[in-house]
DNA sequence: ACAAAAATCTTGGCATGGCTAAACTTCTTT
DNA sequence: AAAGAAGTTTAGCCATGCCAAGATTTTTGT
């Protein structure tokens, strides 16, 4: 758990995470649901440690309205999302574990971390700043870079653009993927796109492939900034 | 924590992990007190949590009597043990952390190991047989390789030996003997011992060093079997 | 040798963190 | 304004720890 309030417990930190990406990604307070859903526990048990959450002041909670990070829960999330994605990077170069396991273990191992070893490992690896998914990596000042990206499924017939990782909660997907040879950094194209989330026939590098709508949601893209711009 | 039952937990390896250093130093039932004071925690604590151990297996325990681990038992020691040890190698080889912070980073991640890792990290390492500290590692198979070794303040003037490690729970020591230039491996040879747990004199590869009774009581020593054999 | 004192061990009551299930409250939507 | 969704509260469980009081074993002093 590194160094800290005696307050900062694995829960404590995985909460902060959970309200950190669910805020991020929907750019406003989160819901306790969103956060029981993402947590796989129940709903009672999210309101009943948001207070706790609040009296310590790593989050603000307005009951009913959702549940916003502090500046000081911001920092607690910024660091275990560090160490997840250092450790992933760690773990899948230096150990050659396969890229479809690094997050589960990853998922265990960030709550663990020292300071001083996560040192080590940022050393070792010559301070990355993105994991083997695409997903940046916070500075050892927890500043994030922010590529805005868009979801894949989110593009239409003939846009561009590059892949940049998936969202890392998904083995199954990453193995997919894999099979298909298809990782992060692969240019694309859409080259056709079927209505109400249905497949996309997409080329990575000159191959072509048809995805689900599922899938194509949890594809994160850079989309080249001269075929469209200013899109949030 | 890895795979398992879902008795399972950190605590539950912590104290299997303590039943098996005592009982396999004293070559008896381990007191109640005794596993107490090395958890750091109240001895009523350990009382319940014996009960509980023993209900699920891993333990026999007498009341009054004291404790021992069953088959069941010394699997999770050794599995946590190996973890520990494999760990501290790694993370002293791979990532050139001080040989005096080890034990602490391994203490917390040796719960948290999965078995992949563990294999990946042996297989990185070329599975080796001792950590840094000279202890042996059990094998994949949990077969530990027993060098009986006796602490250094037991020995009597003349004797000779190979000072093996030094209980790995005292960085202190491990500090000060590296201060020393004295590290595993070296042979050595009492040249005077004051009774009443007083201080040795020890020559080691020819410097001569004088050692309180404290330190010499941590310190292990492999004992040349032609100068004194069958000390059990 | 044997009772009293000391050390050791167990029991019982209590706290805390985290969870669930179910009942209840507030908000939203029609 | 009433139904239904979303959120909160309440009561209770489990793991793990603590302390204080009672039980047992060992040591000691005569």
């Amino acid at each position: 758990m590194a160094a800290g309030d005696s307050t900062r417990t694995q829960a404590v930190e995985d909460y902060c995470k959970a309200i950190f990406t669910l805020e991020s990604r929907a750019g406003e307070p989160v819901s306790t649901n969103a956060v029981a859903e993402r947590l796989q526990i129940t709903a009672g048990s999210v309101s009943a440690m948001l207070r706790k959450l609040g009296e310590v002041e790593l989050i603000v909670h307005v009951p009913y309205r959702g549940v916003t990070l502090t500046a000081k829960g911001r920092r607690v999330a910024l660091e275990v999302i560090r160490h997840h994605r250092l450790l992933e990077l760690f773990l899948a170069e230096t150990l050659q574990m396969p890229w479809d396991r690094v997050h589960a273990e990853a998922e265990v191992l960030e709550h663990v971390l020292s300071e001083e070893l996560e040192a080590l490992i940022a050393a070792k690896l010559g301070h990355p700043t993105a994991d083997p998914h695409g997903d940046p990596i916070p500075s050892a000042e927890l500043e994030l870079a922010e590529t805005p990206t868009r979801a894949l499924d989110s593009l239409t017939v003939g846009e561009r653009g590059v892949f940049v990782r998936v969202s890392d909660s998904e083995p199954e997907m990453l193995r997919y993927l894999a099979g298909l040879d298809i990782s992060p950094g692969d240019a694309l194209e859409v080259l056709e796109h079927q209505p109400f989330g249905g497949p996309l026939r997409v080329s990575f590098d000159g191959q072509e492939h048809t995805l689900g709508g599922g899938l194509a949601r949890a594809m994160r893209v850079d989309v080249k900034s001269s075929v469209r711009e200013g899109v949030a």
